[in-house]
Formats: C-alpha cells, sequence, structure tokens
DNA sequence: AAGTGCAATGTTACAGGGTAACGTCATGCC
DNA sequence: GGCATGACGTTACCCTGTAACATTGCACTT
C-alpha cells in the first residue's frame, strides 16, 4: 500500500511520525540513500549496485517488505536474482544500521536515521504493514536491572508494538468495518 | 540443552530467573500445567489431549522450541500428526495466555504465569535458547507517549532481550572462546 | 604484467516455518 | 433425532532462510 495521509498535518522527514502523516517522501527517500551513501563512504563500506538497489527498494515506501518481495523488485530489473542476493544485500544493510528487520513480520525497512547508533522501537500497523521508527531508550533501558539481577547480558533488545496506523483507523471508520485489511 | 544451573542459588518456581536458575524443574513444570489445567476449567476452554500434550511438552525444559520441534515430539508419541496439528495446540496456549511465541526465534514457550493478564518481556539466551520471562511494563508504557502523539493504536507490545545466560557466560569463559554455541 | 588475496556475486539445492482448504469426528444443545 | 459447533485429520502448497560451492572483480604486491 502507498504511503497515503489524507489528515495529518504535514511533518519533517526523519520525523517518527513520518510514516504514517504527509510529507514530501520523494525528499524522505533521497535523504535516506544520500546520508546511507556518505556513511557508506566515510567508513569504507562498499555501497555497490546491488545493496543500492535494495536499499532504494526499501526506501520506496514505508511499508516493510519481506526478503521475497524485494527479490521480485530485483528480478523486475531484469536480474536472474536468487533468494542469497537478496539476503546478502538486506544483511549488509542491517548489520551497518542502515535498515532494521522487522521481526515480527520477518520484514525489513530502511533506517529513518541510516548510520546512527540508536535503540529504536516500532510501530507496525497490521493492516497497510507500514512501520514508524521511534527512538525509545527507556523501553530497552527498563530491562536492564533485571538483567543484571540475574546475570543476562543483554546484546540487543527488540521493542516493536503491533497495532493500527491513524489512516488505517480512519478508513475501518468510514467503512464501519473492523480495522483489519 | 537441558536446564542445567551449576551455580546460582535455588529459586522459587515462577520467579523470572527460574529459567536461568537452579530450580525444582518438575514442580515448575507440574505447576504450570495444573495452572493452566484449572484456568481451562473455569474459563470454559477445552484442554484436549494434544493441547495438554503440547503444554507439557513445552513445559519440559525453559529452551523455546520451534513448531517442528512440537510436531516432532508429538510424532514420537506414535501419532501421525502434521503441521496444522502442533499449530493449533500452540495457537490455543498463546491466544489464551498458557504460552508465549518468540518472535527473534519463531518458536514457542510454555507461560510462567498461565491465565494472568500480563506483559511480559522475554530474555532470550543465542547459545542455549532458553527464555525468561519477565514482567516489563515499563518497557512497553515508554511508547505510548510517541504511539499517542502519531495517532497510532497500540494492541500489543513485543519486548524481547537477546544475548547471553550465566550458564552460558560461565561455560564460554571456562573454554575461553566467545559464547557463540 | 602476472600473482595473490579478499570481498562480492552467481547458482544450486534444500531446510525450516506456516497456512488454506476441505473432510471427518466428537460434543453438546434444542 | 437433528443440528451446530469446535476440534482433529490430511493434503498440498507457499513463504522464509541458508549451506555450500563456483565465479568474478578489484586492490594491492612483486
Amino acid at each position: 500500500m502507498p504511503d497515503r495521509a489524507p489528515v495529518a498535518a504535514p511533518v519533517p522527514a526523519g520525523d517518527p511520525a513520518a510514516a504514517f502523516a504527509r510529507h514530501d517522501h520523494a525528499r524522505c527517500a533521497a535523504t535516506a540513500r544520500e546520508v546511507t551513501a556518505r556513511a557508506c563512504a566515510e567508513r569504507g563500506l562498499r555501497l555497490t549496485e546491488i545493496r543500492a538497489r535494495v536499499l532504494a527498494i526499501l526506501c520506496e515506501s514505508h511499508a516493510a517488505l519481506g526478503a521475497y518481495d524485494v527479490l521480485d523488485r530485483l528480478r523486475e530489473d531484469g536480474r536472474k536474482a536468487q533468494p542469497p542476493v537478496a539476503y546478502r544485500a538486506l544483511d549488509f544493510l542491517v548489520v551497518n544500521g542502515f535498515a532494521h528487520r522487522i521481526e515480527r513480520l520477518n520484514a525489513y525497512i530502511a533506517c529513518g536515521h541510516p548510520g546512527d547508533d540508536h535503540a529504536p522501537a516500532f510501530m507496525i500497523c497490521r493492516s497497510c504493514r507500514r512501520v514508524a521508527e521511534c527512538a525509545a531508550p527507556a523501553a530497552a533501558a527498563a530491562l536492564s536491572p533485571q538483567a543484571a539481577a540475574m546475570g543476562f547480558e543483554i546484546e540487543r533488545v527488540v521493542v516493536e508494538a503491533e497495532g493500527v496506523c491513524p489512516d488505517c483507523r480512519a478508513s475501518a471508520r468510514e467503512t464501519g468495518g473492523e480495522t483489519g485489511a
């Protein structure tokens, strides 16, 4: 589903609410790609053609894409790509902080703050699959005391909220039905 | 991997630390099964033979089991079970709060507080797959303000910390190697 | 230029996770 | 008995992910 946003006021790209609000998405996507390219150059990472293409595909919308969705898009380009091609590019982007894996969906989104070291949380719309990336250090931090008490060493925290985005809530009200797709 | 716990002091069953600490697991498992059975009786839910068997399988250890692991165990009983059999039983247990799905692992564990309405967080050992269930209302609550600000309606929050449990940390130190399996 | 090493890509083949759809069976209710 | 409902049995399939190995391209050395 494309990024429709009929109601909310415009927000700047990079804002957590951007995924669910009207914004200049062309600029939003271009910025993400440029920032990623710059970060790669600075850190000696090779943003190859395939990797850049996969990033561009993810940047096209704020909806999470499965690896096979990405693979299909690569094939539409005329490539005869096999699954590892998509997974390798996605791994590169995720490992280096240019994209995120959404565990709940087994899917991927472009990062809203590429290159930054951050502890993201996600708001996932179960109706349109769009995902908003938020900074939520408090959520992860809330686990530290308990981890310490039991001697558990935390390496990574997944925080994913599932629900319904403002647009899909509005659609549901209009049709008088439930919010499910 | 079985529930080894060579170091920590005993803890009561139901304690968040139980998964990673020495405890009377036979009693821990029996309690979970009994509490679940009672909750089903009270709420008019049918804890059928298959469902009870799947719960018992999950209760055998604090390690997360994949649906196909459960399926294999069912087949060892002599059943000729197909995947939907395992998934239906697991769905029943998860929906009614008697088991949890660990998104990070695509796997399942028995609930430590069956029947209670709670907002669990999980500590997942990436080495032995054991999972400790914690109460972490603060983690989920930390997202509410941002969700409200963007008009997102949260229905469920997944909080999963991945890392290394005390036992596996100790093992890693002994062998002088990394913590990976 | 030839040689070497490494990172990335190409390709095959398969393992693991999950579900739609339909038929059958048991249970409880009128 | 007749009926509705929920659980189970079974088939067939789709989606997700990876091991393993071949090949290519690039950078750096000698």
